[in-house]
RNA sequence: GCGUGGAUAGCUCAGUGGUAGAGCGGCUCGUUUACACCGAGUUGGUCGGGGGUUCGAAUCCCUCUCCGCGUACCA
């Protein structure tokens, strides 16, 4: 085997692996292969928008999947990983329109044309598109890249078009005229879900008005929008309230545009709150969605006093038009102040709608628009409120729950070009609509929906329609349900809910089993990760300074499950350190030499290394249950505490006892233990560190152990680690008392060190130590204890009896005194052990007050009594000894 | 409003009824058979405030404060 290099060089290692594991095919799902034993893994991911570049959100959330795939990988299943891209409909078109403007090849879309700015974004997206997946495999994700999908593929917009159709024959689609939120930058209609409420600082604007009926009796109207009162068709009051009840029927004369003040009714709505504001609504069916409602319910007439950009029309007159609606709105303020009618205006903080994309706020507006009716809501509700479908963290099905429960229909039609287009043609003479895949046969005389579909209309088929569906295909069959979906909540409604409506529509199944929402990655201070901010730092920037592993380890470290994750880059720094650590100790065995096939010969095991085994064994069991749970970080943090604290910090150096030794049995075992180790660990790190183990199961030997079937010898097939079971146990002689017997003498050697460190000897220093042992010690056991004490000699002595004033502690093991010769200060020695008795007084005296207490001892458990009395005796007798050691101080 | 998560060492967090923990940071020492991306030692906390239940509360209950998220909103 050759020697493994000084250091570890990532980057080489990490693209060497990366392409190796794809030349042998390593990812790539076969649903032939899936059967009774070989079970089907599958997780479709969450495909990024195609123009995007990867952020620590993707490195979480793929790392995760990575992570739960590979480790399926581990225990024999047939793994899919389905990876791809979203055409992100407005996102995408933006992008391709903003580059073409500042090339100067357009000022505006319509320089170009539908098909030709269609025609722009597609080279686009050959071009520079799907960077992200480029990115995704530096990662080491694992995803089988020969199924990559893009939801504007052929095959899969004919599912959408299939999906539209179908549905529009259910009649859950429907074609209306209603309130949407317009977005004024994208000119498009967006979703309820696209719509973000902001606070916003403004000024409620009040104005008076004449009742035409009653000379002299005026309303007091409040409106944060004067803007919009050459739309007003109405005021409204409450039919309860005393005050206006008695004006319902009657007019006034609405104030703008000043050249046409026309008289509009008075009506009495349940939907005015009177004790808001004044008590009076104007209503403005055109541009307030429950003004709309108020309308409907009133037959009023809308009026429509905006350009779809945001500016006033000519309806809203000439004082106004051409105006944008902030600027109109202080236009409208002063028109008031003019003509009169102005009361006063006070500083109002309300709740705005913003475009989640445009950053601006959105623009209530009447228009045609497609919508949906929501499929198979009722087996998707239940599924998650069963527990059929499990979410992690669970509180995200109550969240579901509510929005379930409060359904109002999709608003699916976008005014965009980039997307699937709506397949419903009009004819041009009659009045008859063509809904299907196929165009009609005299195109001529049709005209297609100019609208596309949003971008979720699609991603919703994304668990079916990625493996072939509507064909029965076999990987359908294999592969669906997927078993783990893992994604933001950010998307809970925008995606999540929506497949799994989808997948009972048109699977008659669930989508997945489990879904896993991870947290939201956020700056030390706490703030939300962003472009704008400045405060995302580059994954990519980061692999290349710490390495893949490292940022994966350091990011799933500190991302515990249901928790928003604050990311510092010390993490990552951390992730390195360890990896690091991990070649180390790997170097420090190979220069053991030796074969790594030697058998553990279960009666040369000593105390340490059956302590190892044990914690091996431990470290199993809790990671493979925090795997099991999704408790990532939990798995990360005992792996690290298991390899760094446990086997470097004590087994390696317990070893160096038997190493140095001429024992050749004892010295192959020790090695034998360590190889056991380090090959179980290598395993139980591959879905954290899949490039450093896989270079070290290779670089040590490990691989050749392993069946060449189905991916090689690589260690991503390599079983899974099982804890050892009871018989295991008995053939290496492993008891639990083993455990207590090493931790004893660790605890001796901390105390031992801790003694050396009081009196200022550097910790490098050979120092003589002497045990006066309270039970016999085993030569080896004597040697390890010198070793990690870095004592020179240690003298063990039954009948010790040092020097005065002699710096003493008291161990597990009995006394260990550090002669310090002609050094010896008494009254040093009086002081440090004046404050351990202290210590152990206070203890005493805290578990003997409980002791004393009939109360306490008359109702607690019988184990916890028996605890309390235990510890009692404990400290009672090292205050005894301490006593005693203070006495012969003299 | 309603729902929901959080407040534990300087920082990030673990700890869900029985002796307050880890990592990082700080400080001291250090070229020991791998590793200074390291080792040894050490310093850090009346567990957000108040009340209650209990022999016993960081942990369970009530309440308040602050931070976050979701959702609904009144012009």
């Amino acid at each position: 085997m050759p020697e493994l290099p000084k250091t570890y060089t990532p980057a080489e290692v990490e693209e060497r692996w990366y392409q190796k594991w794809l030349d042998d095919k390593c990812f790539e799902a076969d649903p032939a292969r899936v059967s009774e034993t070989r079970p089907a893994y599958s997780i479709v991911i969450p495909p990024p928008n195609v123009t995007g570049i990867l952020t620590l959100g993707h490195v979480l959330n793929n790392t995760i999947q990575d992570i739960l795939c590979r480790r399926a990988r581990m225990l024999g299943k047939e793994v899919l990983w389905l990876p791809g891209t979203d055409h992100a409909g407005i996102a995408t078109q933006n992008v391709v329109e903003k580059t073409l403007r500042k090339q100067g090849e357009i000022r505006h879309r319509n320089d170009l044309g539908r098909e030709k700015l269609v025609e722009k974004i597609w080279e686009w997206k050959e071009k520079h598109g799907g960077i992200i997946i480029q990115q995704l495999k530096k990662l080491g994700a694992s995803c089988d890249w020969s199924r990559e999908r893009f939801t504007m593929d052929a095959d899969y917009s004919r599912c959408v078009q299939d999906v539209f159709v179908d549905l529009y024959k259910k009649g859950l689609i429907y074609r209306g005229r209603r309130m949407v939120n317009w977005c004024p930058v994208a000119l498009s209609a967006i979703s309820d879900e696209e719509v973000v409420m902001k606070p916003q600082k403004g000024f409620m604007y009040h104005f008076k008005v004449e009742v035409v009926e009653e000379p002299g009796t005026f309303l007091e109207i409040a409106t944060t929008r004067p803007e919009t009162i050459p739309g007003d068709t109405a005021v409204a009051v409450n039919p309860n309230d005393p005050r206006y009840a008695k004006l319902i029927g009657k007019h006034i004369r609405r104030p703008l545009p000043v050249e046409n003040q026309a008289e509009i009714p008075i009506v009495g709505d349940d939907h005015v709150d009177f004790e808001f504001g004044t008590g009076v609504l104007k209503v403005t069916p055109a541009h307030d969605k429950a003004d709309f409602a108020i309308g409907e319910r009133h037959n009023l007439e809308i009026i429509d006093v905006m350009h779809p950009n945001g500016t006033m029309n000519l309806i809203a007159g000439n004082d106004l038009a051409g105006l944008d609606r902030f600027a109109a709105r202080k236009k409208a303020v002063e028109l008031l102040q003019e003509s009169g009618a102005f009361v006063k205006e006070e500083p109002h903080q309300n709740n705005v709608g913003y475009s989640e994309r445009a950053d601006v706020p959105i623009e209530p507006r009447l228009s045609d628009q497609w919508f949906l009716k929501y499929p198979s809501v009722k087996e998707s509700t239940d599924v998650v409120a069963d527990g059929a479908m499990r979410f992690y963290p669970d509180r995200w099905a109550k969240v579901y729950d509510h929005w379930m429960n409060g359904l109002q229909d999709w608003c699916i039609s976008r005014q965009l070009w980039w997307g699937h287009r709506i397949p419903v043609w009009y004819h041009k003479t009659e009045d008859q609509v063509h809904c299907d895949v196929t165009p009609p046969s005299d195109p001529e005389n049709w005209e297609q929906d100019p609208d596309v579909l949003d971008t979720w209309f699609s991603s919703w088929l994304w668990p079916f329609a990625t493996m072939g569906w509507p064909e029965k295909t076999d990987s359908l069959k294999a592969f669906y349900p997927t078993t783990d979906l893992v994604t933001g909540p950010d998307i809970i409604f925008f995606w999540v809910a929506r497949m799994i409506m989808a997948g009972y529509e048109y699977m008659g199944e669930l989508p997945f089993k489990n879904v896993y929402f991870t947290g939201i990655i956020r700056d030390k201070q706490g703030k939300k990760m962003s472009k704008s901010l400045g405060n995302s730092p580059d994954p990519l920037e980061l692999i290349s300074k710490y390495s893949a592993d490292a940022l994966r380890f350091g990011i799933m470290r500190g991302a515990p499950l249901g928790q928003d994750i604050l990311f510092d880059e010390k993490n990552v720094e951390l992730g390195r350190n360890f990896c690091t650590k991990l070649w180390n100790a790997a170097r420090f065995r190979q220069m053991q030499g030796g074969s790594h096939e030697g058998e553990i010969d279960p009666t040369l095991l000593t105390t340490d290394d059956k302590w190892i085994l044990l914690r091996l064994n431990t470290a199993i069991e809790e990671v493979t249950t925090a795997l099991e749970e999704y408790r990532f970080s939990d798995a990360a943090s005992s792996l690290y505490r298991f390899f760094w604290s446990e086997y470097c910090d004590w087994y390696v150096e317990a070893c160096k006892a038997t190493l140095q030794g001429d024992d050749a049995k004892r010295q192959a075992n020790a090695l034998a233990v360590m190889d056991f180790v380090l090959g179980h660990t290598l395993r139980l790190f591959h879905p954290f560190l899949p490039f450093i183990t896989e270079e070290l199961w290779h670089g040590m030997g490990f691989s050749k152990d392993m069946p060449a079937d189905q991916g090689g010898d690589s260690i991503m097939t390599a079983p899974w680690p099982k804890p050892l079971d009871a018989d295991e146990q008995t053939h290496f002689g492993l008891l639990p008392e083993d455990e207590k017997t090493a931790n004893d003498r660790y605890e001796t050697v901390n105390l031992g060190r801790g003694l050396k460190s009081a009196f200022n000897l550097p910790g490098n220093k050979r120092v003589r130590y002497i045990l006066k042992p309270a039970n016999e010690l085993a030569e080896h056991d004597v040697e390890v204890l010198r070793i990690l004490l870095n004592a020179e000699p240690l003298d063990v002595d039954p009948a010790a009896a040092p020097a005065k004033g002699t710096p003493t502690v008291l161990t597990p093991l009995g006394e260990l005194f550090l002669p310090l010769d002609g050094l010896i200060d008494v009254e040093a020695e009086r002081a440090r052990l004046t404050k351990e008795m202290e210590k152990v007084t206070a203890e005493l005296h805290k578990v003997l007050a409980k002791l004393n207490d009939e109360n306490f001892t008359s109702k607690v458990p019988e184990k916890v009594l028996q605890d309390h009395k235990h510890r009692a005796a404990d400290w009672a007798e090292k205050k005894a000894k301490l006593k005693e050691m203070l006495a012969a101080l003299g």
